[in-house]
DNA sequence: CTAGATGCAAAGAATTTGCGGCCCC
DNA sequence: GGGGCCGCAAATTCTTTGCATCTAG
């Protein structure tokens, strides 16, 4: 019945309302990283007459509660993802337009140190990969 | 007289006309990453009856011949640098919004091989750094 | 009753496009 | 004199907001 991220949004003391719980709901059941059409899409299977621009409010929200991160991935539209402890980036399949998750803690490490280099301190950073599925037989090493 | 990228531009075989040379002449001389409103005003200091929509097509000719790149920095507005042979990333101060460009050739290293163990073919990445200075005494490792 | 949440439609912001006019080969 | 380019303004797309209404405490 209580979704994740309700239970969450709870957690930080957020008023919950029907319509919130749906966006969180459907963000939860997410497997992907859906942009707000589709979150609305979704909230509307669950509750057709939410708004879209409630969902745009609640999605706002959520993210301003560190709850749901917003991901830009160039296309112009922002797609949403629960938050995650373990930091991850993005490969992009340009072809079918399939996310693929991955992390990797020397990549952690090196934007650590580059900043620190700079003299900078880390405080956000994005990292996206886009890319083309290899062919089962190797054309390139 | 001939901005380097408009030296680019010939080479292309692209047709040149005196809006497109005042635009390529914005971005030879620009020392940032200026938007399109930027590269516009800039443009209208050479040529006051340059408009908005030709700055728009020029840049947007500019990009597709590989001869400036895209940026996007996450702030809604597409930002523009000389496409440069050697590959670079940026950290962005978000204090200040000064933007400092690095290179690393570990990170290229490490994309190539997380693109390559994912079975992808790596074509395009992005990398951005985003933080604030660091004090003269450092108050963390 | 009051504060805050919602839906709708209008407003915004960045970018693209339709179109008449102009320029150049 | 025909194709391409330009400027202008309208159209598009994504997102935010003003406002009247509704709702829960």
């Amino acid at each position: 019945m209580t979704s994740h991220i309700e239970q969450l949004c709870i957690e930080k003391g957020l008023k919950m309302t029907d319509q919130r719980r749906v966006v969180a709901r459907v963000l939860s059941e997410a497997t992907d990283h859906p942009d707000v059409e589709q979150v609305h899409i979704r909230a509307m299977q669950i509750d057709p007459n939410i708004s879209i621009a409630t969902v745009y409010r609640s999605l706002r929200l959520l993210e301003e509660a560190s709850i749901i991160e917003r991901l830009d991935f160039g296309d112009g539209r922002a797609r949403f993802e629960e938050a995650c402890e373990r930091h991850h980036h993005h490969l992009i399949d340009i072809q079918t337009g399939e996310v693929i998750e991955f992390m990797n803690d020397e990549i952690e490490e090196l934007k650590k140190k580059i900043a620190h280099d700079l003299n900078y301190r880390l405080i956000g950073h994005r990292l996206e990969l886009y890319g083309i599925k290899r062919r089962p037989e190797p054309e390139e090493s």
